[in-house]
DNA sequence: ACCCAGGTGGCCC
DNA sequence: GGGCCACATGGG
């Protein structure tokens, strides 16, 4: 018989067998990961790319040119992401924060995981999911990013925590795996791998890597997502 | 033409 | 504290 700690340190291996190391976050600097984790939001990464796209060619990701700029033209720059004033507003918000600490972005980070995820939690636009992103990815602390993919592909698996809430399955997947930054860190990434990349472009997905995993042999990705 | 994509905040009860 | 809703573009 086996517990929750080995079935999800079985699928973690699957998982990386099956992909390989997914080297996230997609993002040259911590900032640059910050922006994204925002743009990213209920939105296809491929739209996010456009808008970073966007903002790099104008030579404005960066802390203090995006508080310089107008939000009008910020609006322009991120249209392609999608919600585009909306997140606008939420990239000032972000900077705004930022420059109670001069831009230093080691400064920002150097506290406990507690501390920076309650400090992030209080920036307008940033919510449980995008904090964790920001804190495992940018800071490389160690806690677990909980998305659409990974509750789906849990729940499919009869993995998941009784309450169906964020904080319920951050709080199972943490107690049940090493604390490790890094191994969350590609977890993580190699969950969305599996719901972006894999499942929806590949119906009746045969060489399902979650196949041997399912309790009900019905691991199609077509069925988890 | 429709559906959905790596969520969040505001408002209502 | 939960249940809705607005926010909006781009690709399948």
């Amino acid at each position: 018989m086996s517990g929750p700690s080995q079935r999800l340190l079985h699928l973690y291996h699957t998982l990386l067998r099956a992909f390989g190391p997914q080297h996230w976050w997609p993002g040259e600097s911590a900032f640059e990961m910050m922006v994204g984790a925002i743009l990213t939001q209920s939105v296809a990464w491929t739209n996010v790319e456009k808008a970073i796209l966007n903002l790099k060619a104008s030579g404005v990701l960066s802390p203090q040119a995006l508080r310089e700029i107008a939000i009008e033209r910020l609006a322009e720059l991120v249209r392609p992401s999608g919600y585009y004033r909306a997140k606008a507003a939420k990239i000032k918000a972000l900077v705004e924060h930022l420059d109670g600490y001069g831009d230093d972005l080691d400064r920002f980070f150097d506290k406990d995981l507690d501390d920076l995820r309650t400090e992030l939690l209080g920036i307008h636009g940033v919510g449980e999911e995008t904090a964790d992103a920001i804190i495992l990815y940018a800071a490389e602390k160690p806690t677990f990013v909980i998305d659409a993919y990974t509750v789906r592909i849990l729940d499919r698996l009869d993995l998941s925590p009784a309450s169906p809430w964020y904080g319920a399955y951050k709080a199972w997947l943490e107690q049940h795996l090493p604390g490790d930054a890094g191994m969350f860190n590609e977890y993580h990434a190699l969950l969305v791998r599996l719901g972006k990349d894999f499942c929806k472009k590949t119906p009746n997905c045969t060489p399902c890597p979650l196949l041997s995993l399912c309790p009900t042999g019905q691991a199609r990705a077509t069925a988890i997502l």
